[in-house]
DNA sequence: TCGATCCCGTA
DNA sequence: GTACGGGATCGAG
């Protein structure tokens, strides 16, 4: 090591300690006492002295620790982190054993009374830079990173998440340099610390005004100019919280240093102390990295990574220049470039549509790519037909698809495509059937479900860094957008050949990883396969009467208006019944109605649960307004929206699957979204009714009972719940009982709810508002559960710990979904994806499971002479067929044999999976 | 015309 | 507490 600069690293071992607590798997010393923080912090400290002798390492260390509960800043602003919950139990214990564990190290350890943590890293961090030193903040404390220096002199560490923190990162994520971020920081607020901020701005709100106007006191000498009205109130009344928040967020340097500089030179580590430590706390893992290294653990030994996974890895620079991507409008050249395709062996394509949403509208044209970069786009329906002009030079309709339908049938080439389901579907009404097929889309979601979103021009933005040329570019938008078969071909030729090009490169790059990343299983023997079946299920699409839904939406209107004059009589005058701002002005402002709860907008909430609390109290009112929602819900979302959604041509509604928009591998139904027709109360349940069998058919539903909680049972291995399915016997009386040892109906209800809970990552705080008890109470039954069911409780502890080292949960099938939040330092982010990664593995197994179902059915179905049948809805975990009179009982026996045989030959189940089926005129009696 | 927010329907 | 999509309102452009 030469004698560079000296380089100081200011570890906050405070706000490690709470981050590490409660990011880290609870860990038990011989003592019985949950020493989990402090292994993380130790084994963190472990690794920054191991850089001494590293470029860019430490030569000098201090940990920086907050000492007694009040500062300064308690007498500026008395609230302040007054809201901040006491330290958790199993916590406080571990707080005196930083110092030993720091000590242990040698390491000096720095705290004063009065003074937190941050303010005298700042005083290091000056000291440091004035004597010309490097310095590194060792946190993830946003309030830290205003000392960061654009010339690199200051930087952090954030060793949760393994990165740097620079000027360009504090750039990236507050839109303002390091110099600015208190202004941002005192606009915004921190609930946590308490600083009061403005209300109605948070981080979007306050890095843009601090980037418009440059600090804080231009904020607030520019707010009577501000537009937006609300917004400009409240800097004008709060800028007095404004000026406080920026105090309390300045990080402030007014003492001397307790230890000078060059005492906090980081030498070799003494073995013999920390020796005693680990042993004392008997972490052997630790100690045996001891062995043979001496004390310091460097010699360029480390202990090995844990195993992570490609990734999509760094974005690959591309250059694309869409003026070279060739226009094809007659025979011979669209001849030249099939004869290519086929000798290359595949083929990118991308169709464009016509019109309306996705390709319902018919055939535009066809691009080509057979190379990065060599594409061509090849116009079949451009502009209309017309008299007098010949419209552009094209290869009509029927002439370019006679001549591209041998290579899309090809057997031995090989199409690749994004969202191949929309175009297949459009191809398979000109009779064209592609084959093979490879989906971007697809291999994208298996390989990077959760990372991000896999519209096309999203995965190009990620891998190749570059902006695809958007369509509105091409067509325009709203009102005045055109056709895109009205385009210019030229620009129609950009857009088109880009987006081929873009799947051709796309695929080169994802093609290696799906092996190499275990994704293969999932795309080819479950995704891939569905989308034929998915596009003729949209193809068929569902009958639905009309006369029925536009005699509901009748009878809900009047019922709506009677309804409304009864609310203004009461209110004292008319007002915007759907307008929760104006609702809640009225109920509380107007009525003058006690214990009104205001969100972070200022408004006060309306929502079901409020309402249902005023209605308790006598306010009549409040059961109006809840009818009325009810009534203009089902009348707006579907009675009158279904008649619109109905096609002219078929008389039927064909709703449109997403394959790649649901985390857990869900599909999802939009336009209109089938899901989620109602069926809980029984007004809304009347819609069902609508959705009717062809003359001649009946509807017949077929869905799982209690998939999820039979999966769970599987996975987390619960004895008892499985045997209670193998019986078949009922599940939360069954919990009730091992729970409560009774099974009343209360208990019943209590048990289902903790069921359910279970399957959504459960948190006392969720259980307690749910059931309507204290959080102790919560946590009490929560304890039971996992006492009674030690499975459930492995499951979730095993989940967490796999996903935190790996990043992803994954299915029983091998999906994967990804949660780049799980190790946030920000704990509400790390706190959800810890619950959606609870449930990815259940609901995504559930999600598998009725896909295969799905990709078995149609053959099933044919090779029992009832190709007539066909499967027309799915809805997460139920079928809906339309199936011919007289056959319903053999259709059932197919369908319920091939549902409840999904999982096989694959996964073997431990618990039986039950599906229920039913048939009649129409879906609500099918049901 | 667009995005954010609130509210609410399903599994 | 999980996973979705969609309607209306509101405020901005």
């Amino acid at each position: 090591m030469s004698d560079a600069q000296p380089h100081l690293y200011l570890v906050d071992g405070s706000s490690y300690i709470f981050r590490a607590y409660h990011r880290l798997p609870p860990l038990t010393n011989r003592h019985g006492m949950n020493t989990g923080a402090v292994y993380g912090y130790t084994a963190m400290l472990w690794k920054l002295a191991d850089g001494l002798s590293k470029a860019d390492g430490p030569t000098h260390m201090a940990v920086i620790l907050d000492k007694g509960s009040s500062s300064f800043r308690n007498a500026m602003y008395d609230q302040y982190k007054a809201h901040r919950p006491p330290a958790p139990e199993d916590l406080k214990p571990q707080l005196p054993l930083i110092r030993v564990a720091t000590r242990a190290f040698s390491i000096p350890c720095i705290e004063e009374e009065g003074l937190e943590a941050d303010d005298i890293i700042a005083c290091y961090t000056a000291a440091a830079r004035q004597a010309g030193w490097k310095v590194t903040i060792v946190s993830s404390d946003k309030d830290l990173m205003q000392l960061i220096e654009d010339d690199g002199s200051v930087d952090m560490l954030d060793t949760m998440n393994d990165r740097r923190i620079d000027r360009d990162y504090v750039v990236e994520k507050f839109g303002v340099p390091p110099q600015q971020l208190g202004d941002v920081l005192a606009l915004m607020g921190d609930s946590v610390d308490n600083v009061p901020g403005v209300p109605g701005i948070g981080p979007k709100t306050a890095s843009q005004l601090i980037q418009e106007h440059g600090s804080l006191e231009a904020v607030l000498a520019a707010a009577p100019e501000i537009k937006k009205p609300k917004l400009r109130e409240n800097l004008i009344a709060h800028a007095d919280n404004a000026r406080l928040s920026r105090e309390l967020v300045r990080l402030v340097c007014e003492m001397n240093l307790p230890e000078p500089l060059e005492a906090l030179a980081l030498q070799n580590i003494p073995e013999a102390p920390l020796r005693e430590f680990l042993e004392e706390q008997g972490w052997k893992s630790l100690l045996n990295r001891m062995v043979g290294q001496g004390a310091r653990p460097s010699n360029g030994e480390r202990p090995p990574a844990p195993v992570r996974e490609a990734g999509p890895g760094a974005p690959e620079a591309i250059s694309v220049d869409r003026s070279t991507y060739a226009t094809i409008s007659d025979a011979a050249t669209l001849g030249q470039w099939i004869a290519e395709a086929r000798a290359q062996g595949r083929v990118a394509i991308d169709l464009q549509g016509d019109g309306g949403h996705g390709l319902a509208e018919g055939l535009a044209g066809v691009s080509l790519a057979i190379g990065p970069g060599k594409a061509a786009y090849v116009p079949l329906g451009h502009g209309t037909p017309d008299l007098l002009n010949e419209g552009p030079a094209q290869l009509g309709l029927k002439e370019g698809l006679g001549l591209l339908r041998p290579l899309l049938e090809d057997e031995s080439v090989l199409k690749l495509g994004h969202n191949l389901k929309d175009q297949l579907k459009l191809l398979a009404e000109q009779g064209i059937v592609v084959s093979p097929v490879e989906d971007v889309m697809l291999a994208s979601f298996a390989l990077d479900g959760g990372r991000y979103g896999h519209a096309l021009d999203e995965l190009v933005k990620r891998h190749f860094e570059h902006e695809c040329l958007p369509l509105k570019a091409v067509c325009g938008t709203g009102q005045k957008a055109i056709r895109f078969g009205d385009a210019p071909i030229a620009a129609a030729t950009e857009y088109a050949a880009e987006n081929a090009d873009m799947v051709w490169r796309l695929w080169q790059r994802l093609e290696h990883r799906l092996a190499a990343e275990h994704a293969t299983r999932v795309y080819r023997l479950v995704d891939l396969p569905l989308v034929p079946v998915v596009g003729a299920m949209e193809r068929d699409g569902v009958k639905v009467d009309r006369a029925y839904l536009a005699e509901l939406s009748g009878t809900f209107a009047a019922e709506t208006a009677s309804l409304e004059e009864r609310i203004f009589a009461a209110a004292g005058g008319p007002f915007t019944i759907g307008s929760p701002q104006q609702l809640g002005q009225v109920l509380y402002d107007r009525l003058g109605l006690k214990g009104g709860r205001k969100g972070k907008s200022g408004n006060y909430s309306t929502d079901q649960a409020e309402l249902e609390r005023l209605e308790a109290d006598g306010v009549e009112v409040a059961r109006l307004v809840l009818d009325w929602r009810l009534l203009t819900k089902l009348r707006q979302t579907y009675t009158d929206a279904l008649q619109a959604q109905i096609d002219p041509k078929s008389g039927r509604v064909h709703t449109r699957y997403a394959l790649a928009a649901a985390q857990t591998g869900r599909l999802s139904s939009t336009d209109p979204n089938l899901q989620n027709i109602p069926i809980r109360t029984e007004l809304g349940a009347k819609i069902r009714n609508a959705f009717i069998a062809e003359e001649g058919f009946s509807l017949l539903s077929a869905d799982y009972g209690q998939i999820e909680l039979r999966l769970a049972a599987h996975i987390a291995d619960v004895p008892q719940l499985k045997e209670a399915f193998a019986k078949g016997e009922d599940i939360h009386t069954m919990t009730a009982m091992e729970l409560f040892g009774d099974a009343g109906k209360d208990s019943r209800g209590k048990a289902k709810t903790i069921n359910f809970a279970i399957l959504y990552g459960i948190s006392s705080w969720g259980l307690a508002g749910r059931l309507g008890i204290s959080r102790d109470e919560g946590k009490a039954m929560i304890d039971r559960y996992f006492e009674r069911f030690p499975g459930i409780k492995d499951y979730i502890s095993t989940t967490l710990e796999k996903v935190r080292e790996r990043g992803y949960s994954e299915t029983l099938f091998g999906r994967k979904t990804h949660f780049p939040n799980i190790r946030s330092s920000i704990m509400s982010l790390r706190q959800g994806a810890e619950r959606a990664a609870i449930n990815a593995p259940i609901q995504g197994t559930s999600a598998d499971i009725i896909k295969r179902a799905m990709v078995r059915m149609p053959g099933a179905l044919a090779d029992a002479g009832l190709s007539d049948a066909r499967m027309l809805l799915q809805v997460h975990d139920e079928l809906v067929f339309e199936v011919p009179q007289g056959r319903e009982e053999q259709a059932a026996e197919v369908i319920r044999d091939v549902m409840a045989n999904a999982a096989a030959p694959v996964v073997t189940l431990d618990v039986p999976l039950s599906v229920e089926v039913g048939w009649g005129a129409n879906w609500g009696v099918a049901h």
